[in-house]
DNA sequence: CGCGGCCGTTTGATAATCGCAAATACTTAA
DNA sequence: TTAAGTATTTGCGATTATCAAACGGCCGCG
């Protein structure tokens, strides 16, 4: 049979670089492994994923110590690059850390990418405890629709992405208050657009509260969002509902002038 | 003439994905960039890399906005797990902000992959002024034989691994202090160790001296680095010589029991 | 000591893929 | 409208990736 006839349309990609990006993802996964272990989690031969963990070796993503596979310290180097071309983070990060200072909490400057947040810069107020979750949130990008920071970048997409990532949301429920369906989504946003700000009322995580501010660039199109993060025994009452929205709406809106005035040299 | 001809031996490789990481290199490099532009940098036809660039999009290494490329925040996310991954940057950095805190300078903490330096924490001190080249030098890998940090390592690496590195050292100079010959640097490095920190006298930025001390594992292998940067003005006589030498080696034994005792959960 | 099992590595062969050239579509400017 | 610059698609031949199978190294066990 002719190699046509797999019914093979669609645009035209590289193969071999989809399949190296399936090895990377295996050994994040894992945290590290040997040739056996990442083959298993691959459908391909010991031999093929041996060539392309030497190819990714030689590359400098994939770092080898004896048997053991880990990715390289690039994509530490390459992150960092990427964050320092970002201008939300060179105009936002140093506004978080005050942020951070003034309410004790932790705070957050977040951007969005293919419909998930981004950790961009995260910064520990003094009563901030250590967490856990933390790490999470920044390794993996998570779902728009449990975050005060994610809520209220949603609620200023644009309407035909708004409602691309929405059809496309599985609503995973994280506790007894996380939104689980597109109306009352619809609804909270809504909500956030007329307040300016989004509030986390424990929807990710129990026991914890936040509060979200959009940055939003010239054309009102939304860049990012801010946010603070706290356990729901000290944001509550005046505090969660007025006062923490008040400063991160102030932190998001000079972060907004500093983006607009700033000359990012490129 | 037949395929195998061209003499083509050494061990296998994915030719596509090393070509992809020229296409990302090009971006870095170019800053992002239009597919003309791209394509520039690469000997290779439009068409070509136009199907890399698709690939490359899907798989969320790069993003495009109109017709500009840029690298995705997927490298700031796998890079945060890489980091948090990293036992020396789980056990040294928050030592290493208390270190930032007792100097006032901006303190490091550094790894090494490839012969080259890897920024895997810095921290800011309250004297410590806005500077762009911690920018670059958390971007870009530096070489191991102009910095304190780096010495520090280089100091205390294997003598083959020592070797193999100096041997493909360049020792361009930064500054009029910079080593620039092998000899010379291997008596530096032999002080280091009897001495067991490393200085850097405006070898690699004028008007900048640092000082660092190497972080040892269990087997008296070295797994990275501490440093603390500042200008020479508030780096001198008995505080570059002898009390902040004495500080840095602190943090660094500080961690090293951290590194010893903790458990980081794999 | 030698054997079996389990790693990682190499290799031959061929189906499948990549990469170029050229054609096509899409934008903006004049 | 044409023109000139983009980005995208496609046909096709040379190159390459992939698998199976053989190889080599290491450890533990009988």
């Amino acid at each position: 049979m002719t190699a046509g006839s797999t019914g093979n349309d669609g645009p035209r990609r590289i193969k071999s670089v989809q399949t190296a990006t399936d090895v990377i993802d295996a050994i994040k996964q894992q945290q590290g492994g040997t040739l056996a272990e990442i083959t298993a989690d691959l459908e391909l031969t010991k031999a093929t994923v041996h060539t392309y963990l030497q190819t990714l070796v030689d590359c400098g993503f994939v770092t080898r110590d004896g048997d053991q596979y880990r990715l390289g310290f690039q994509f530490v180097t390459i992150g960092e690059h990427v964050r320092n071309e970002t201008d939300l983070y060179m105009a936002g990060h140093n506004e978080v850390d005050e942020l951070a200072e003034r309410t004790g909490e932790y705070t957050h400057l977040i951007a969005e990418e293919r419909g998930r947040e981004v950790v961009l810069y995260e910064s520990r107020g003094e009563f901030a405890v250590a967490m856990d979750y933390h790490l999470r949130m920044r390794e993996t990008p998570q779902h728009l629709h449990d975050t005060a920071a994610g809520k209220a970048i949603l609620a200023h997409l644009p309407v035909t992405r708004r409602d691309e990532i929405i059809a496309n949301l599985e609503f995973e429920r994280q506790t007894a208050n996380t939104i689980t369906d597109a109306a009352e989504l619809r609804e909270t946003l809504a909500d956030i657009r007329d307040r300016g700000y989004a509030l986390n009322d424990e929807e990710e995580i129990r026991g914890m509260r936040a509060v979200g501010a959009p940055v939003l660039g010239p054309t009102e199109t939304v860049v990012g969002s801010v946010s603070v993060t706290g356990p729901t025994s000290r944001l509550q009452g005046d505090r969660f509902h007025s006062a923490v929205p008040k400063q991160v709406i102030e932190t998001a809106n000079l972060i907004e002038v500093t983006l607009e005035t700033a000359q990012f040299d490129r």
